[in-house]
DNA sequence: TCAAATTTCAACATGTTGTTTATTACTACT
DNA sequence: AGTAGTAATAAACAACATGTTGAAATTTGA
């Protein structure tokens, strides 16, 4: 028994991993099933026996990645949440975020590109901003001072942060998650020495 | 001659008006060529007429789009970056650009979305970029201080902006392009004071 | 060797695509 | 009024993709 669902995991792996590598070459719209089976070397029908169809097949990679990004952010916030001041967790927050987008980088760069799905980035943003929200809404004196909604906060901050994720992930990963963290800094303390 | 001009642009008007009618209720890859006709109350064939495929439609589409908004954003240019400071020009550049975003709501709230097609907010952002390069580069003071890679601050700040269109977009509106102008700038000074 | 799970293979009906051909309706020109 | 041009229709076409089925072959476990 034991050793089938180990087969099956291996059938249904070497499925996804074809179809990524399908789909840094080609739309999502353009690949059909059969081009998948052709890939993967399978019969088509053993793809059905494992998917629903190719969208059943994107949407439990695409679930994949959030559940794993989003572990790994849980795992952030609570090693550096309480052992420093607010301000400094939270870059220590953005550099190891940076580390984790690092390693899921191929996946991500296909998923925000044209070969991806629709609306992706609004539920990349949405999974991200939650954990965001959740950190922000720790902090009380942050809670004071914000005199906008929270939804258009999180929608400005997240946006601006995961456009530079888009930018370096387009860019191939051209810098190492510290200097991305310094960029992020500099930015942001441009924008504050700007009109004063 | 000109009444069959006229009578073309019609019906290719009449095509892409039932095309994004059905766009707000269902996604563009489970729309079919027949579908639109059906809908449009037109011949299939005569879709191939004015349309290579269903692509080609979404690209023209697009096109206006991004026509349409580029030539109101060069119209605002022109009018506010000569006779106001910078900063006070920025301002009333975000203004104006809520306005013409407000406009074009309709359409945009459906590309962004999951019916659209994937990769527009790429191609609305770049698009956008270029408007707010040229912008920047006009300006000495910005360039000389700016101490990042242009294209990262440019991802990081268009990415921002658009984000908060974003969100009003899919609130359908719920404030004025002045209230949302008030909030721009409340987020951008909440920013600045934070760690002083 | 036998049994069970997994995969394969071929065939099927169904639906979509883009093209074509013949036909109808309307407009423009002389 | 008559002819040519244009747009739209209707019907048919091959090519291809879909999801499903049933029987056979293969792999694995006992």
């Amino acid at each position: 028994m034991s050793v089938y669902t180990e087969k099956n995991r291996r059938t249904k792996e070497l499925i996804q991993k074809s179809f990524m590598e399908m789909l840094e070459k080609k739309t999502f719209d353009s690949i059909t099933v059969g081009d998948i089976a052709k890939t993967a070397k399978i019969n088509r029908g053993t793809f059905y026996l494992h998917f629903i169809d190719k969208f059943d097949l994107l949407d439990q990679i695409e679930l994949q990645l959030f559940e794993e990004l989003g572990d790994h952010i849980d795992q952030l916030q609570s090693n550096y949440s309480s052992t420093h001041s607010f301000e400094k967790g939270q870059e220590q927050l953005a550099a190891a975020l940076f580390n984790s987008i690092k390693m899921q980088a191929p996946l991500l760069k296909i998923f925000l590109s044209e070969h991806g799905r629709a609306g992706f980035h609004l539920r990349f943003r949405a999974a991200f901003s939650e954990k965001v929200r959740v950190n922000l809404e720790g902090n009380e004196s942050f809670n004071a001072n914000l005199n906008v909604p929270m939804e258009y906060f999180l929608a400005f901050i997240t946006s601006a942060f995961l456009g530079l994720i888009e930018q370096w992930v387009q860019n191939n990963l051209d810098k190492t998650s510290e200097e991305m963290t310094v960029l992020y800094i500099d930015i942001i303390s441009f924008i504050q020495r700007k009109n004063n």
